[in-house]
DNA sequence: GACTTGTGTGCAACCGCTTGCATTAATGGC
DNA sequence: GCCATTAATGCAAGCGGTTGCACACAAGTC
């Protein structure tokens, strides 16, 4: 029923190989019989399969996109920018959700890793092993997690966590919580590591709440515990939280940013239509998706790049960070930038 | 490099039919042999390479899902749905973005075509005689999109925003606007008869505004208009386009909704979450990713199914919409549900 | 004991395409 | 005018599987 090259090869009076060259190798092919060819084809509406390409080539021209959550809307960005910079290169992608599943995750590169010229693991919850292992089975790409040897896009959370935590302290902030993220996030465990040496460095007090889920109603939870700690500032792991934070902390009667300043990460486009627009880390999240499919289409002529490539996040005040009790710095750290509105 | 049937067959000392029937018909091999292939199989880590296996049976066990634009968060549920539920039937999914464009559509659904069992086609911008003339050439299912003959899953937009109209004649609103979304979209026309019969019936005045493009500076953008043609309420194409709306409302000097009323579509995950809340035809997109799904898969049982799935619409009240300068009608329509705080 | 009836396995063709090699015709050098 | 190149095409094997058919063997049936 469908058209295959025995179709053409036989409207255009040649052999199939002439046909199959015509498209894979069209110099090899006389002018003439070439376009005779690819008038055949196109008008019987031929067109390459390419699963039976694939099956000698080795070459799919598909890609994986695995992530924790589509509807978390960290990820929509991503996989955007990926599919359109995949498509550029003439590739398909196949997207997974793992529900934050690390088994999951394990499950579907296995079961993707035969249809795919390789991975994209964002944001993964498996360990480090794990995705060793895996990246000798098929050619890896992580975003958000740093590992030896594996290429990797990844945004420089640690430089916003410090200068989030900066931002803070220098308004007078000296009690500070972090909400940090799921267990098994790289990302999270950066955050951390920041935050805690940068409030370390300023004298201010940090408390860890967590781990959390990394959605609305993580942030929503956690509200009362966040008061009964005394905290007057708090950094989550992600806007989402953030914002479920700030909903939990004005029904329990606290005031943003009067009572508790609140600063989120990524800089979903959420954050922006909140009242208080939440004051946030920015993440370069469509970049890193074209980045990262970039150095999966590269890889495959190099084999094994095990490049790394860091993209830098910025601060973005808006209005859910203000004054704490504690003396005022008078100049903000120098590499914020601010901005609002709607995005250009 | 990878492990093949060849290999499996090899180590266990039987033809490579066997393996092949040992995943593929159990019930024909012998339970010794098919414990000892399967041990084998399993030691050697061995994967059925699907694509080989879909060459002869036509079966690839991956479906397309076609949207306008990932990033508009109407979509990311819709999508995380139908993964969920393609995987429970142990199907990828691959994902593509057409950015609004019709020409795109058909392209993907085309390059596509081969190497999936199906295509989910969600809001389609393309003309119905494409549409009829694809599914000619690979199973299709529609979402958002009526077409006779056609598989779909429709939502009852037409319902929704009736109700969303006499929800505003009730409060008293003699001069409605409405915002139409994108051309060649069939909700937006849906919407626009709909609401233009509504108003009708309800002696109010009905000023369209559009086609604009689906998002929050399409709605941004026009604000001005509205105010203009002095409408006191407004329908929005969408929730994104509500919310742009409103932000160009507040920016212009206009209340919402003491000025101006305004409702949305869709009930996205933002419309909880912005000031003031949005009121809103709450679309059940997650139902209609996995229904779409559902009947894709059905389909290559009973071949051409043309069946069409209708999902129901239901208004969501909350803070953008008020009293207008006419007559207040005492009870509001019956079928209006509220709820507010965060989703269940 | 010859005859049917299953059961389990092997054989080989084939799915749509690519590619190394062989073949043929055209070209150029001298 | 002959030989070495080069260009264009055909041939056939093979990618990793599936599947109709043939075959061998064991177990009834009478």
């Amino acid at each position: 029923m469908a058209v295959t090259i025995r179709d053409v090869a036989r409207a255009s009076g040649v052999h199939i190989s002439t046909v199959s060259r015509t498209f894979s190798a069209p110099h090899l092919v006389n002018p003439n019989t070439r376009s005779r060819v690819l008038a055949c084809a196109e008008q019987l509406g031929y067109r390459p399969n390419r699963a039976a390409r694939a099956l000698i080539t080795g070459r799919t021209f598909n890609i994986g996109l695995i992530v924790a959550d589509i509807a978390n809307p960290f990820f929509p960005p991503l996989i955007k920018a990926a599919e359109s910079q995949a498509r550029k290169h003439d590739h398909h992608i196949f997207v997974a959700d793992t529900n934050e599943d690390a088994a999951v995750e394990e499950e579907v590169v296995r079961a993707l890793a035969k249809q795919v010229d390789g991975v994209l693991l964002v944001s993964p919850r498996m360990s480090n092993a794990l995705i060793e292992q895996l990246s000798r089975e098929v050619p890896l790409v992580v975003v958000n997690r740093q590992i030896a040897g594996i290429p990797a896009v990844v945004m420089d959370v640690a430089r916003g966590a410090r200068i989030a935590v900066e931002h803070l302290t220098n308004l007078g902030h000296r009690s500070v919580a972090l909400l940090s993220g799921p267990r098994g996030s790289w990302t999270s465990r950066e955050i951390r590591r920041s935050a805690t040496a940068t409030a370390k460095a300023a004298g201010a007090e940090l408390t860890i709440i967590g781990p959390n889920p990394p959605t609305e109603v993580g942030g929503l939870t956690v509200a009362e515990e966040v008061l009964r700690a005394g905290a007057t500032a708090v950094l989550a792991y992600n806007d989402l939280m953030a914002i479920g934070l700030i909903e939990g902390l004005l029904a329990a009667g606290a005031r943003v940013p009067q009572d508790v300043s609140v600063v989120g990460i990524d800089d979903i486009m959420l954050s922006r239509l909140t009242r208080p627009k939440l004051t946030t880390v920015a993440t370069p999240t469509a970049a890193a998706g074209r980045a990262a499919v970039d150095m999966l289409l590269a890889h495959g002529d190099d084999r094994r790049t095990t490049a790394q490539i860091h993209l830098q996040t910025e601060l973005v005040i808006r209005d859910s960070t203000g004054r704490g009790p504690g003396p005022h710095s008078p100049a903000d750290p120098g590499d914020v930038i601010a901005h609002g509105g709607v995005a250009s």
